[in-house]
DNA sequence: TCTGGGGTCCTAGGACCC
DNA sequence: TCTGGGGTCCTAGGACCC
């Protein structure tokens, strides 16, 4: 059998860049929303009530950071770190706009037009041709960054590597309006890699790191030492995957995933205290105001659900979450209602305070025809 | 310090149908 | 009457990400 290396798609030496918004939906209220607040310490998030509201800081600015503050951090300790910064509750639909723009510009650098959305702040394009165009990797990169600077008034990090795994973990070695560029030597990747901490690639969160570390693993350089079979005992099938990713290995192509599609919607409420187990009054106020809610994003968006699912966080913290599918996809809001009650009713645990209520439609699909369908329920 | 709200993807078992 | 396999849907839960 005679194999032409040079004629394999691994031989072939890409361009892939990783662009990732900074500090996102703050910059979004600083930069277009509220542009008084440029420059201050800025939380999104929910109002922290002088240090008594529930609830976490979602994105924070830079200069809330250099006070300590994180997004995931409790909103009562970002308030205490720092009482003077803004504390927004940040307007969603602004930052979907936002999103959309840079997109746009993303697709006039990418070769073929082809960028993958991996969130709404953030996307991969394939630059392997286009890279020549303008003048080299870092000038690509920069003439980007700039390009959204100027035209979406949002400051964004860019990785630059051979694959999407190793542009993304480059990304993030320098932030704000960095650009990190990786060379397509292997032995670069392999050194790039190294020193970085196992939770740097992308999939190992907080379980899997602390599984790996059991096993006395906490750097990707310690990975680059082992085989498979040694990984086995730690991540078991997803060894081969791991082995891979600690290389810098990563052949999956560059697939434009087209305009977003969304899969579910959903809406939580985390109350003030508690919920008494016997006030299910008032839960089935709150479950049908957000099926209200729910449903006029449904009739906003033409779109149907199939599945419900109703979610339940109880004081000690502990969550379910039970689900039901119907024969035929509907938008009323009534229906919704009435069956996140009843899960609620028959699924919740009768004995436990509760903190928080959720519901959630999936399994959507776009409304064509109005039917009614009050006799299947 | 006391832990949100929006999501996505994967796995696995059971039901059901062919 | 017994048997197996494949495909799909439903449900629950886990992990992860921003």
């Amino acid at each position: 059998m005679i194999i032409d290396l040079h004629l394999t798609g691994s031989q072939m030496s890409r361009w892939i860049m990783h662009v990732d918004m900074d500090a996102f939906f703050a910059s979004v209220e600083q930069y277009r929303n509220h542009p008084e607040l440029v420059g201050r310490p800025v939380c999104v998030g929910h109002d922290p009530k002088g240090g008594k509201g529930r609830g976490v800081v979602r994105a924070a600015s830079y200069e809330a950071r250099e006070k300590g503050i994180h997004a995931g951090m409790p909103v009562s300790k970002a308030y205490r770190l720092c009482p003077e910064a803004a504390f927004v509750e940040g307007e969603f639909e602004s930052y979907g706009v936002a999103s959309d723009e840079f997109m746009d510009i993303l697709h006039e650098y990418a070769d073929g037009g082809r960028v993958r959305r991996a969130s709404i702040d953030e996307a991969y394009i394939e630059a392997t041709n286009s890279v020549d165009t303008f003048g080299g990797p870092y000038n690509t990169a920069l003439s980007i960054q700039n390009s959204i600077w100027r035209e979406v008034l949002l400051p964004c990090s860019i990785g630059v590597a051979p694959n999407m795994s190793v542009a993304k973990i480059a990304t993030g070695i320098k932030k704000p309006k960095g650009i990190t560029i990786v060379g397509p030597d292997p032995v670069d990747v392999l050194k790039f890699l190294e020193p970085l901490p196992v939770s740097a690639i992308n999939g190992i969160g907080y379980k899997t790191a602390a599984r790996l570390e059991k096993f006395g693993i906490t750097t990707l350089g310690q990975i680059q030492m082992m085989t498979i079979p040694e990984l086995w005992p730690s991540m078991g099938r997803g060894s081969v995957w791991l082995y891979q990713r600690a290389r810098g290995i990563d052949e999956r192509p560059l697939v434009d995933n087209g305009p977003r599609v969304r899969k579910s919607i959903s809406k939580d409420r985390t109350f003030m205290e508690d919920v008494e187990p016997d006030a299910t009054e008032y839960i089935h106020e709150v479950l049908s105001t957000m099926c209200g809610r729910i449903g006029e994003r449904l009739q906003k968006k033409s779109l149907r659900f199939k599945t419900v699912t109703v979610k339940m966080r109880y004081s000690d913290f502990s969550t379910i979450q039970r689900s039901k599918s119907i024969p035929v996809e509907t938008d009323n809001a009534n229906i919704l209602s009435r069956l996140a009650m009843e899960i609620f009713d028959h699924q919740r645990d009768r004995e436990k305070s509760i903190r928080l209520v959720g519901v959630k439609v999936s399994g959507l699909s776009e409304s064509s025809e109005q039917l009614c369908l009050t006799e299947f329920i």
